[in-house]
Formats: C-alpha cells, structure tokens, sequence
DNA sequence: TAGATTGTTAATCGATTAACAATC
DNA sequence: TAGATTGTTAATCGATTAACAATC
C-alpha cells in the first residue's frame, strides 16, 4: 500500500489554514466556507478545498466547515494533536525571547530545554529554565528523546551545532542562524531569518 | 517601454543567494560558479542562471560569477544599497530581541524608533533608543519618510498598528505577530511566525 | 587549443484555477 | 424546493530542468 505523497507546498499551507480556524473560534464561530477562509488568507477558495481534500472530507455541501472539527483534523494532519518539546540552543538575545514567548504551548510546542556555551549564561535561568552547558547536550538531548530543535547561536556555530542536534536523534530543526545548514535529507531544517524577508520587500519600494 | 515583471518567487531567492555570496566573500572567495552555489544553497544551478539572467548578466563563460560584483549587483537589484529605516512597534520580548540584534546594518536595516502602548515601557531605553508613545507614532513616521515596519504587538492589536503605519507612509511590514493583516495590495506584509514553520515540519515527523 | 561555464531555448513538470455535478 | 457549497475533473498557467550553442 503506497502512501500518497503531498506536495510541500500544501502541507505548508496546513499551518495558515489552522492559525485562521483558531482565530474563528476565538470569535465563537462555528462553520466557516473555503471562500470566507480564503478572502481572510488572501487564497482562492478552489486551492483550499483542494489542499483539505488531499487529507479527506471534512467539509459538507451546501454548510461548509464546522469550524472547530477541521481544526481538529488539521491537527491530527501535522501531528499537533500532543505537544512537542523543543531543545533550543543559544541564550542570547533571540534565545532569551524564544525562551519568553508565551505562544508555544497552545499551538503544539513547548521548550524544556536550553543550552548555551558561555560560562556566563549557563546555570542562570531564563523564564523558568536553567541554561545548561552545551557541552553535554547530546547526551541529554538524546536521553530525553527530544526531536525538535531551535538553534539561536552566531552563524559560525550554526552547522557544529545542528549536527549535534542530529546526531542525538533531533529531527526538525528551526534555525535562526543567518546560513545554509548542510544536513542529512531526512531532516527537516527551516530557515527563520528577519533579513531574508526584509530583502525580499525592498525590491518593491 | 514596459518593464519586465520578475515573479516574486525568484525575487525571493535573491536574499539567499546575496547572503551566501557575502559568506563567500569573508572566506576571501573571489569567484563562484551557478553549481557551486547551487549545492550551497540546494538549489539547482539552472535555476540560479536562470534566476539572475532575469536581471542581465553578471557571468563569465568558462569562469563564472565574480562574488563581489554579483553581490554588489544583487544589493543594486534589491535596493539594499543604502540603509533602510525601520520604525519598530512593540517592545515586550520580541521587540527587546529585535532592538538588541546587531545583525541589520550590514545587511541594509536599521532599527531608528521603537514605539509602544505600555505607559510603563515608554520613556525606557532599549539598546540606545528610547521606546516612544504609540499615540504619537503616525506623525513622527510620516515626518522620517519611513518605509519599513515590524510589528512585535500582540495578536489583538497588529491590525490596527498595521493601518496606522499604511496610514503613515509604511509600505513594507514585517509581521510578527500570529494574523494575516489586511491591507491594501501596494503594501508589501511578510509575516514571521515561528510556529507555522515548526507545524510544517511535524507532518514529517 | 581544451575545458569550463554561462545565458537561453524548449521540454517537462507541477501548481493553480475554473467549472460543475453532487448533495446538503 | 431553492440556494449554497463541497469535492473533483479538466484546462490553464507558471516554474523548473535539461540541454546546448556561445564563448571565456
């Protein structure tokens, strides 16, 4: 039996879809069309219906989306029906805000862990977490079976880092670092770096 | 005369290949090939030619790119030739983190004002800038002639701040907080979420 | 000259959209 | 029933890749 294999680019959109379905939900709807979906995301409602039937049917002729169920099914698509726990490693200034931000937990993640190679940082604690040396992370990381990773370190330690992420058993990385990490196929590496996206304006202005 | 229009997604990958090329250039490289980049990047070296070719031609038969000229026509192509002012809205932990980051100048930004609602925070430093009064932010962008926003507020209020910033002249916005912004088509918005990258990757998980 | 690599064309591949029968 | 909206097919559109003549 062959698993059908979906487009990047649609489990992509999977995140988008579920952040607007939380929001109407926040605002007590109940049953949302791909059309309202797609005027607030800026997508053709053909592409949404579309993208939700690689997955299944969720929808009903002539109602639409009850609101909170596919919500539920786009969770159980990307696996967010648990929470993730997240190694994140550096204590700098991006580590110390991902370590602060208070969003993790209601869509999916949580940080139990941060590792730092500075003297300085380690032992100290950042919102709840006691920095750790960096140098026994592997063991740690592998031990707690931790396979999501932040890395929040300067550009040259980047690739150090990721490597030892994945050789612990880590298998998805977000990397704040501003350069390409050469990693095994296997993993799943994303890129989040603010100047990429500001660039990528200017052309327009 | 009609100007040529370069789809967006090749815009996009500018950036990436600017950033790899000034890597090379701190390596002391003086000269790269499509393939080389290539494989740095994961990209195809067809794609990249075909990409740059869009915007003349910056190679050499037999040679290839020169990495200081192909840089420096890239930053040309994107308008990074000179430092672009960012006005910065919102200044809890996010706002802190991007304030802090020394990473802008170098690659065309600088962060000039901080704005926020909290009467507690405004009058505070933040990495040698003092945090502003939100009420008063209309006026003083408009007045700096500033074309570049992030947006570091909570979810609830990034609309509004959003409008605000259109309103005063801002024509690229940089979104952190976890909404898609509605706004008019000559406005440039990226939104910048860490979750949607981390969900995108459990699928694979 | 021989080898390397560009810029570009044509072919392929993949993603988006339009349209509509099915049906709630 | 009449109106609305899904899931899906076929058509369109756009992006990527392969290949190669040009040429450094």
């Amino acid at each position: 039996m062959k698993e059908k294999v979906i487009p990047d680019i649609i489990v992509a959109r999977l995140p988008i879809y579920l952040l607007a379905l939380q929001h109407m939900m926040r605002d007590g709807r109940q049953v949302t069309s791909s059309q309202e979906l797609g005027e607030k995301l800026g997508i053709s409602s053909a592409q949404i219906r579309k993208d939700l039937s690689q997955f299944g049917e969720f929808g009903k002729q002539g109602t639409g989306y009850n609101i909170p169920y596919l919500a539920d099914e786009i969770r159980k698509i990307l696996k967010l029906d648990r929470i993730w726990d997240i190694v994140l490693v550096g204590a700098g200034d991006i580590g110390r805000a991902i370590a602060g931000y208070q969003g993790f937990y209601d869509r999916g993640f949580q940080v139990v862990m941060i590792f730092d190679n500075d003297f300085e940082k380690v032992g100290t604690a950042l919102h709840s977490l006691v920095v750790q040396d960096v140098t026994y992370m592997g063991d740690i990381v592998r031990q707690a079976g931790i396979k999501v990773a932040m890395i929040a370190v300067p550009a040259a330690e980047a690739q150090h880092v990721a490597e030892q992420l994945v050789e612990a058993g880590v298998r998805a990385i977000l990397n704040y670092a501003p350069i390409a990490l050469h990693l095994p196929p296997e993993v799943r590496v994303e890129n989040f770096d603010p100047l990429i996206h500001l660039q990528k304006m200017t052309y327009y202005l």
